[in-house]
DNA sequence: AGCACGCCGACT
DNA sequence: GTCGGCGTGCTC
């Protein structure tokens, strides 16, 4: 009998390699890349796995045998799996992590009986999910923690923890450090009662759309003119100004590769990801479109996945993880709004969607568009220097001119005695526009109502008792909340350490603006729009809609004002404080305040009106708001770089993330050191001092403790991206690494180090 | 993930 | 002494 290397359907990091099994005669043919059941442990448990290899003898000799087949399981390719191990050598993730970005994860399998043989196939319609709650005996918690023995701590928390409303086991396992085991014991005990729920997922539904075709300027003709003339994979940066009809240069693009006979993949950030975008893609294309993100059911994935191995799906528009859509004859991925940085996973696997796209070039004859725009430095500095290629679309589509930029500095404000946070200028402008019936946009990058709550006698500021942040009064709820780990708690009216009565509020968030708004401009209909506001399915699409049809005069809200919406009659947009983005401590805040601040400007004046913007900050004379104000982007793109390089960070090196968490402040710092070390030795041995050099000091994070976990970090700032890779995955095996307590995690080039 | 093995504190 | 929770190691 042949043999199977599998891998088994287990996210845990002694489990990250290979198993083997025997192949039984009647499972031939096996192929790498499907779906099995096998026999695992002690209790021979039927567990699920991916085959990864076949050979013809193992060394092991008490192999098992593979149970069966999993019917209808996406099968993957073999640049699939090439993928996963390159996903998991890359971004330091194991590998069936990997595999879950191309695959669902959840099975749920059945078992039949065909011909006196088990046969398997799933039931993943069906999403079964165990809940768990008081059984319901005792009335109080301490009644129920009275029946076990004061030992027990494991049981403690569970019981402390649930009420009589069900709680899922996913949600108890972030809450506790609870494992199936404990939860059984109390189950026979009659402490607790297990339910099961199953997940409906709701088909995505078509709607009618219609996007006619618009004739291309001379700008989009040259860009596309100029993508056609590429045989050879290649990859272009889009940089076209904001409304200069980046989308149509796109479909032309997509229209094309369709002609060729390809597929096409188009991404966008998720907060894009709306109705106006999907219905214009779907207006334009009588094909099928997929449309994947990360909120789909493992059954809608499976949908997905049919679709488009049977090729009745042939375009896909997404959000990041529609990079890893199974298009076998792939020719075109768009990476719309590239410079966002929702393109990088923040979860593992940790990847980014432009690594991954370039890597998908090896397997696949495909172009990369880049499109922004405010591109990001790297990827203009690529266009300048590497081997993407630029194209420019400098001008509006109707050459509608770009709104002037006004930079109040509110210093001047506080001297001339105005308090407020709106400047005079802003203040009038709100009022024209009320006058006039035109519409205003103001952007606030921060939510909540006050950021910062204290005792104005003893200094005593409100903490989240999870995390080492202050909290955000939140005037919705009426409550403190931590916008870290979600814990709130009570607003203080005396401070709990002096019991003195005066308790300040600073640092003003959306909320409070819009009560401010309310006060100045009773006449006037606002609409707030934050993640707060958001919580509802559909909220975000009902706003937007409102605005658009004229029903509210204001929006105002955080980054998501900011996207590439189309309202006409925007003739005014306000920025409320510029310094909000631009204090971060990050190497990206400069970059990251000139894009909010040319796209949130590129909202004002889409119509026949000319716009106008008005930038309020305490710092008028950083380059990032000058130099947006100049709707200059070659030159900022000129001071950022040479900044970029006298300190050598990205695209002048790579930035390598590591970092521990636990819940012992001692073990996380230990842990952390204990790793530097081991490292520091590695490289040393096998590298040497350049590499040694491009190492910085462990220390604690800035925020010291996110959901009572304490943190500690250090980074690697280097040009030899490859070799630290290779050395991290070397000591990631090594015994004394395995057992450290603290969580590991290894970011590249990460979003923030908080 | 689950399960066995073995250590050690609580209780008879 | 025994019972049982909980940390550790292993699963082809
Ligand atoms: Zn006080
Ligand atoms: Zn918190």
């Amino acid at each position: 009998m042949r043999v199977a290397e599998i891998y088994i359907n287990q996210i845990n990091k002694n489990m990250d390699r290979s198993f083997d099994y025997y192949i039984p005669d009647f499972l031939e043919p096996m192929e790498i890349g499907l779906r099995v059941v096998i026999p695992f442990g002690v209790k021979n448990s039927k567990i699920d796995g991916l085959v990864v290899g076949i050979k013809e003898s193992s060394e092991y000799k008490r192999l098992k045998n593979i149970e069966g087949i999993i019917e209808d399981y996406p099968k993957l390719n073999d640049w699939q799996i090439k993928m996963c191990y390159w996903l998991q050598k890359s971004y330091h993730c194991l590998f069936m992590e990997a595999v879950n970005c191309f695959v669902p994860s959840n099975l749920h399998i059945k078992k039949k009986k065909e011909n006196g043989r088990n046969t398997y196939y799933m039931a993943n319609a069906l999403h079964e999910v165990k809940y768990y709650k008081l059984s319901g005996k005792y009335f109080k918690t301490e009644d129920y923690l009275a029946q076990i023995k004061s030992n027990a701590t494991k049981q403690r928390e569970i019981l402390s923890c649930l009420e009589e409303i069900p709680v899922s086991f996913k949600e108890l396992k972030e809450k506790t450090t609870c494992t199936t085991a404990n939860l059984n014991i109390l189950i026979k005990k009659g402490l607790i009662t297990e339910s099961k729920e199953i997940n409906i997922r709701n088909p995505y539904k078509d709607r009618e759309y219609q996007y006619p075709v618009n004739t291309l300027n001379r700008h989009q003709q040259e860009a596309f003119d100029s993508f056609n003339s590429y045989e050879k994979p290649s990859t272009f940066l889009l940089h076209g100004v904001t409304g200069s009809g980046k989308t149509e240069v796109y479909l032309r693009y997509i229209e094309e590769t369709i002609k060729r006979g390809k597929s096409c993949i188009y991404l966008v950030p998720e907060i894009s990801l709306t109705s106006q975008i999907i219905g214009r893609i779907m207006g334009r294309f009588k094909e099928n479109i997929g449309i994947i993100h990360s909120h789909l059911s493992d059954g809608e994935k499976i949908d997905q996945w049919n679709a488009i191995k049977n090729k009745s799906v042939r375009i896909v528009l997404g959000a990041r993880s529609a990079i890893f859509a199974p298009m076998d004859d792939l020719g075109l991925i768009i990476l719309d709004e590239e410079h966002e940085n929702t393109f990088k996973s923040n979860n593992r696997p940790r990847y980014n969607t432009y690594e991954v796209a370039k890597k998908l070039q090896e397997f696949h004859e495909c172009h990369i568009v880049l499109g922004s725009a405010t591109p990001s430095v790297s990827s203009y500095y690529e266009a300048l220097y590497g081997h993407v290629n630029l194209l420019e679309l400098p001008e509006r589509v109707k050459s509608i001119p770009m709104p002037e930029i006004h930079i109040i500095d509110m210093k001047e404000e506080l001297y001339a005695g105005n308090k407020t946070v709106i400047s005079r200028k802003l203040h009038n402008g709100i009022l024209q526009n009320l006058k006039r019936g035109e519409q205003t946009i103001l952007f606030l990058n921060k939510r909540g109502y006050s950021t910062f709550v204290f005792c104005r006698n003893c200094g005593y500021a409100v903490n989240c008792p999870n995390c080492e942040i202050s909290m955000t009064y939140h005037h919705n709820i009426k409550q403190m909340a931590c916008h870290y780990c979600g814990h709130k708690e009570h607003v203080p009216t005396i401070c709990p350490k002096c019991n003195s009565d005066k308790i300040k509020y600073t640092g003003s968030g959306t909320q409070k603006l819009e009560m401010q708004l309310r006060k100045y401009y009773p006449q006037a209909r606002i609409l707030r729009m934050d993640t707060d506001s958001m919580q509802r399915k559909g909220a975000y699409e009902e706003t937007i809609d409102l605005f658009q049809q004229g029903k509210a005069d204001i929006l105002l809200g955080t980054q998501m004002v900011t996207k590439g919406f189309d309202f006409k009659n925007v003739t005014l947009v306000g920025v409320i404080l510029a310094d909000s983005t631009l204090n971060i401590p990050d190497y990206k805040a400069s970059e990251r305040t000139f894009q909010l601040i040319t796209q949130v400007a590129g909202r004002a004046g889409r119509g026949d009106k000319l716009g106008e913007v008005i930038v309020q900050t305490y710092e008028p004379n950083h380059y990032a708001i000058t130099l947006s104000q100049a709707y200059d982007y070659k030159g900022f793109y000129d001071q950022e770089i040479s900044y970029r390089k006298m300190m050598k960070y990205p695209p002048f090196s790579d930035i390598i993330y590591i970092g521990f968490t636990n819940e012992d402040e001692v073990q996380v710092s230990r842990d952390c050191l204990k790793y530097y070390d081991k490292l520091y030795k590695l490289v040393k041995e096998e590298e040497g001092e350049e590499l040694l050099r491009e190492m910085y000091q462990p220390t604690a994070s800035p925020i010291k403790k996110i959901n009572k976990k304490y943190r500690w970090y250090f980074i690697i700032k280097t040009n030899h991206l490859l070799q630290y890779n290779s050395i991290l995955n070397k000591l990631s095996e090594e015994k004394e690494i395995m057992e450290l307590h603290s969580t590991l995690i290894i970011d590249i080039n990460p979003n923030n180090i908080l």
